[in-house]
DNA sequence: TGATATAGTTAGCAAAGCTAATTAAACCGC
DNA sequence: GCGGTTTAATTAGCTTTGCTAACTATATCA
């Protein structure tokens, strides 16, 4: 790649090994039954808690209508829930079942045993350095 | 989250942090006018050169199919180019296009060049530390 | 040569993204 | 307190991206 910084090769592998990790990680999504996107909009009420459709919107970087559809198909499958909110009844209140806090945790469980196998076969020093890295990407990639 | 090993803590901030970076690279992409998919299969194209329809489906973790008609689009855009392989006449060769590399390398700088605005703001050491958890994590997803 | 396997495409479906337009409620200025 | 504007959500309709099943054409092999 032609004449590139040393912070720009870094960015370059640092987002090539994200999107291979994320991509092994996906694969076991599958087991779950439920679509990536209505997976990862169920993740957020679970652990958000209850909210609206715009903030929910706005957790996943989607418009409003994407998400609204998302949310009719958790309310079909009985994983999410609409009530109406008392102080503004423009707004909904949307949030996960006990059955879709429980399709959750096992999707969940699933997906994180899965990479910890993977980095189980790293030294204690690698895991560190991992664990250091995440922190900084955390810092700097956070707003 | 119920009794998590240290490693099954790390895995899961792993992830979360590998989500959050590649939403804020996609938003790059936007500016690349060609959807997600195209982008990727052309990477795929530019930097590993020409190869089958099967080979690239493969590379992209889809099914032929879907690559078909993914590269029915780079075709039309002119981005990418079908030959006939002589040796197998059932096969076709696909090969970037040099608008399509030319296209394909502004994307890159421009997400390269985002990521490396945050990781500036990094210190020297810190960058060192993700350098490092870049290879461990390489190491450890591949294959 | 005839059966089987492989490469790619076509057809048709579902999921997930978008914008534009609509409906209903809330808010605000006077 | 009424009229205009803003805001929350939905509906409609399009595009992209994924899939499986079925098909065509070519290659391979017994």
């Amino acid at each position: 790649m032609a004449k590139m910084t040393d912070v720009e090769a870094l960015a370059d592998r640092l987002h090539s090994a994200a999107i291979h990790l994320l991509r092994q990680v996906r694969v076991q999504d599958a087991g779950a039954g439920l679509a990536p996107a209505r997976l990862s909009a169920l993740s957020v009420l679970v652990f958000g808690g209850a909210m609206s459709l715009n903030e929910l919107a706005r957790a996943e970087q989607v418009r409003p209508p994407t998400m609204s559809r998302i949310v009719d198909a958790l309310e079909a499958a009985g994983l999410a829930r609409r009530t109406a909110n008392q102080q503004d009844r423009r707004a909904v209140v949307i949030q996960a079942t006990e059955k879709g806090a429980a399709i959750l945790w096992q999707g969940r469980k699933r997906r994180v045993k899965f990479l910890a196998r993977h980095l189980s076969r790293l030294s204690d020093a690698e895991r560190k350095q991992i664990e250091n890295a995440v922190k900084a990407i955390q810092k700097v990639m956070a707003k």
